[in-house]
DNA sequence: ACCTGAACACCGTTCAAGT
DNA sequence: ACCTGAACACCGTTCAAGT
């Protein structure tokens, strides 16, 4: 005769972070409490400490499940197109799972989805000349610039959205009392209006371009 | 005769920011809540309200206010050496004030004081031959760059000072699997003793070798 | 071993009421 | 105009107690 079935399916790391993992898409990162995971798993919330010493480490695993599915697409043939394909799709992965990148207040490679994602970037860089050491260095500048950049542009996107801004209100408002002449010929780049990916472009081509100074020519 | 002296001093914007800071050096981020600032001032902490909308605006406030008595010390020979020595002393100056990039989740030119920075900033670049756009954009990713460093490097001074890391640990039984071979050779930049100095100038070299590009050749 | 119930020590913010 | 008192609707986390 089998086990009688349970009448709760048994709760698991796994499945708390998949439960985390919805109510981050539904709610976001301000609906994301131990109370709202605990609920969608029909769970009183200190059960999940039994499965996790405290929110910060689900987090860190909730992160990392997120990255699971990141697939670069790359030809290899030129290593410079390549961490530059690389960095858009990961900027794509991060806007496409909401507020993914508010998950880390530090570190972002740990968990076997981001180590294993690592070990294709530092692949590409060490392969195309760089010291180990370069290679890390680069890998983790460009990580934290596309992580940082995520955030400011999902605030954009979310300030489009709802309208008005203040924080633009108070600068123009500055900006009108004639005290800053440069800050007033460059106020127009900083609007909400303004190309967006153009400006992901514009520091991750500077960021390539020193990247490129740390092989040595042949 | 003159008005009777009062009881208690009259709050006001600049009182209640000062205060904030107050709290901000003693507590850290955590310790920054309204009843903190409140309670600095010997007032309920509803009274904040009267002075600022919510507790965003404080802390936007605040940020320019930490930021009045930043002083760039440059010689104006070399632009890049300029640039090099404003985002180090940028750097420092944040590292001073505790937790004081954590204020800020999205923008940092507002306010009177940061604006003003930028004006530095800003005719450097221009003046070096960028165009305003170049100039905006490439001052807009220096400083997050730098706002961005900073948070990670007082994390892990915090850390140094407290002593063992869990992240860390994961990240060592992850690469004892010999799954991730790259990683194994460079987990040894990411540890607490690496050179932190030297990354941060890693990657400001990078962001400056890059702006280079920007300056036509004459 | 794994989860519940109840509680602790907080938060930001609102709002009627005081002065 | 400016502040208090009291409350609302939450947090993360702990811990004894249940099963």
């Amino acid at each position: 005769m089998p086990a009688p079935a349970k009448l709760r399916p048994q709760l698991s790391p796994d499945l708390v972070v998949e439960a985390a993992a919805k109510v981050l898409e539904r709610d976001g990162i301000d609906g994301l409490t131990m109370r709202a995971v605990a609920a969608e798993l029909k769970v009183q919330a200190p059960a999940l400490y039994w499965h996790f010493p405290n929110k910060d480490a689900l987090q860190v695993a909730l992160f990392d499940h997120l990255m699971a599915d990141l697939a670069f697409a790359i030809d290899g043939r030129d290593w410079r197109e390549d961490i530059h394909l690389m960095c858009h799709q990961l900027r794509r992965h991060l806007l496409a799972r909401r507020d993914s990148a508010q998950l880390l207040p530090h570190g972002f490679f740990v968990g076997p989805n981001m180590m294993e994602q690592a070990e294709t970037i530092l692949g590409i860089l060490i392969r195309a000349g760089m010291t180990p050491k370069d290679a890390a260095y680069a890998m983790s500048t460009g990580v934290s610039y596309i992580i940082t950049w995520v955030i400011g542009e999902a605030d954009i996107l979310q300030r489009r959205l709802t309208g008005h801004d203040g924080n633009d209100e108070l600068a123009h408002r500055l900006v009108a009392t004639g005290r800053y002449p440069y800050f007033a010929q460059v106020i127009g780049a900083f609007e909400l209006g303004g190309d967006i990916e153009g400006q992901f472009d514009f520091g991750l081509n500077c960021l390539i371009a020193g990247f490129e100074q740390l092989i040595p020519r042949r």
